[in-house]
Order: C-alpha cells, then structure tokens, then sequence
DNA sequence: ACCTGAACACCGTTCAAGT
DNA sequence: ACCTGAACACCGTTCAAGT
C-alpha cells in the first residue's frame, strides 16, 4: 500500500520528539505540522484538535514512568520511588501536571498507585488512609517537581533579595535564600513525609 | 485638575475585580480595556505589558495572605497558618502560583516566611533545617491549593474510573477514587508533616 | 481518504496619528 | 501627556477545494 505521510502514530512521535527537545510549550499544531512538512490542518485528519495532541504526546511519554522497586521495606521502598519518579518526570515539562491530572486514565499510573498503596498497607494503613498515605506520596513527588518547573521558566531559582530590615531571621539565613535549593528541599519534605508516616505506622 | 480616566491604580483596580469575578485567565488586556470603556492601547501607558498587568494585580490581592497566629505552640501556629492560608489563597485562582515564584520580593509574604522561620526555631531548628522546615510547610500549602485548582480547572474532581481488573488494592479502594477528596487529603498530608517536624524537634 | 489553501476569530503588541 | 485607530505577528481552527 502507499505509504501515506501521516498517522496517528507518527504524529504522537514526532510531537514527543518535538515536546522533548524544546519542551511543551513548543508543541502547536502550527510548529509541528512545519516539523512534519506538512499543512497544519493535516493533522486534524488524525488528532481532534491541539489538546488531544499534547495529551496523547504525554500519555506516550508517561508510559516510561517508573514503578516501585519490588523488594525492600516499604517505606524505602516509597523513598526509592519518588527520587526515581522525580527524575523521570523532569525529563519533560509538563509530565508531572499532566499526570497529576490524569493518572487514573493512564495504566502505568494506576500500577504505580496500586503498589505505593500495596507499601502503605504493609505499613499497616487501611481504607481511607491508605489511599491518603499513597496519595500524600504520590502528590508530593509531582507537586514538588512541577514547582521546580515553575522556577526554572520564571527564572527565579536564582534571586536577588530586597532589604530584609525588620526580618532578622530571613537575614540572618539570607545565603539559603539567595539560590532555590531545589534538591536539598525536595529530600527535606521527603523525609518529613516518611517520617510521619513511620511514626503513624 | 482634570480627572484623566485612568491611572495605573485604577487600571490594577479594576483588574483586580475582573480577576476575583471571573478568574485570572479573563485579565486580558483586551478584556481590562473593554470594561474600562477604553482602547487596548490606553493601558499600555500605565503598564509595560500584560504580563505586567496580571503580576501587578497579583501582588494587590496577595496584600490580604494571612499572617501566622501570634500566640499558640508553633506546630499549632503552623497549622492555623496552612488552614488559613489555603483558605485565601483558593479565592482566586494564580495566587498560589504566584506567591510560589515571587514571595521573596512581596513585603507580606517575607512577614509570612519570617514568622514561619520563628516558629521553626521555637522547635529548635537552626540553620538549613529552620529554613527547610518552614519552607516544607509554606510550600505544602501553596502546591496543594495550585494541585486543586487544576483538578477543578481540567474537571477531574469526579472521576469516572477505568476497569481496575489486577488491580486490587485500587478495586477496593475505588470508593475513595471516584472522588478527589481534596479537603481530607489536604489535612491527612498536613498532619503527616507536623508530626514529621513534632519528631525532628 | 487524505492533504492543501485561503480565511476567520482571537490574542498581545508596534507605530503613527490625533487632541 | 494621554488616548485612539489601523495594522502586524502569532495562535488555533473552520470551510471549501483539490487529488
């Protein structure tokens, strides 16, 4: 058969492709249609319209999310996850707040949600907490790693600060202020939450 | 003298009131014009750009973040600031968003920060981990109520679940899914973290 | 069935002109 | 100094036409 210059598959691709290198925001349909040679409108033969694009390019990309590590004690277990998770989900912006908005759609989620509920139960959390302890893991992660998103794009991981009179203790830690220590947060809260959940547990 | 029709007060003014009516993303500059009975254009002699616009409005309403309680045990300063806060924060929707990027150069948000680092050495934080602490609170608060707004915003408060055939945990669960119960999840992650600081203190 | 081309509606914004 | 009006660049998208 003739090999038609378009698909569903090999938009979805070349977005990713597009989405990866120069970020979601790149994503139109306009700039990927030029990718792809092609007329914009070629491409609503194919996808709906410009969201469904950029969701189908994350469901694709999310399908590399990763899942708990199998053995080990459960609350290592959520450690491991979320610093993999959050590695993974860096990649691309974009990923975290699509995720956090449609992992009950996206069968790699759902298997991610299911065993970071099988860890809580093994912490011994049942029913609504459970789902609570998973949750405040799994938001935790995406939260965290959108919010650095944010700070990157609004260029403010680095800040100059105003005269801090009256604020002696903003002053007295001004060097922790001056640079967004996104990693060394990202741990701190991490640990915060596993340590109330052990102390729940 | 001659009242000019606008001014760079009553233009944030009435920017103001167009965002808490019908939410941020309708404080366009075509739209301010038009309820201002004046030409896009006019705008541009009060304000460099919209984005200037949106962030000048953004601040004004960001001059109503609550303080933390000045009396009280600092965990329970802390909660009743996170309660608080979340409260104002969800009247309009960009101000979580906002104060994230920019608290360190809005006078009231550094009040904020202040208290929220004097409550951390009352528990006997000093240092990064006085830093680290309020900021896992302070932050805790403002991504929560941004991860609500999308909910709402994408409509996925209610869900409408998959099959979660080999997935039992979640098929057990499902009740707890099929809505996001954002009030019970925003308290159970809150507890987690005071009883996370109640330990390190 | 698949793609093209011209056009429209909607942004923010620049520039030149009015008063 | 302040505001208007026309125009431009950039989106996504509709519609009619080509093959």
């Amino acid at each position: 058969m003739a090999t038609r210059t378009l698909s569903v598959k090999s938009v979805i691709d070349a977005g990713a492709a597009l989405a990866r290198e120069k970020g979601l925001p790149a994503l139109g349909v306009r700039a990927l249609a030029a990718r792809l040679k092609v007329t914009p409108m070629a491409l609503y033969r194919h996808l709906p319209d410009g969201d469904a694009l950029s969701s189908a390019v994350l469901d694709a990309l999310l399908l590399e999310l990763p899942v708990l590590p199998a053995a080990g004690k459960p609350l290592d277990q959520l450690r491991a996850w979320a610093t993999d998770a959050r590695a993974m989900l860096r990649t691309c912006g974009g990923l975290a707040h699509h995720l956090l908005l449609h992992w009950f759609e996206l069968p790699r989620a759902l298997e991610v949600v299911e065993s970071l509920l099988g860890a809580a139960e093994q912490l011994g959390f049942k029913g609504f907490e459970a789902v609570a302890a998973s949750n405040a893991v799994f938001t935790y992660v995406l939260m965290r790693v959108q919010l650095e998103e944010s700070l990157r794009k609004a260029n403010v991981l680095q800040r100059k600060l105003p005269a801090l009179r009256g604020l002696p203790r903003l002053a007295k830690n001004a060097a922790e202020y001056r640079v967004a220590r996104v990693d060394a947060h990202f741990e701190y809260g991490l640990n915060l939450l596993i340590e109330g959940l052990d102390r729940r547990s």
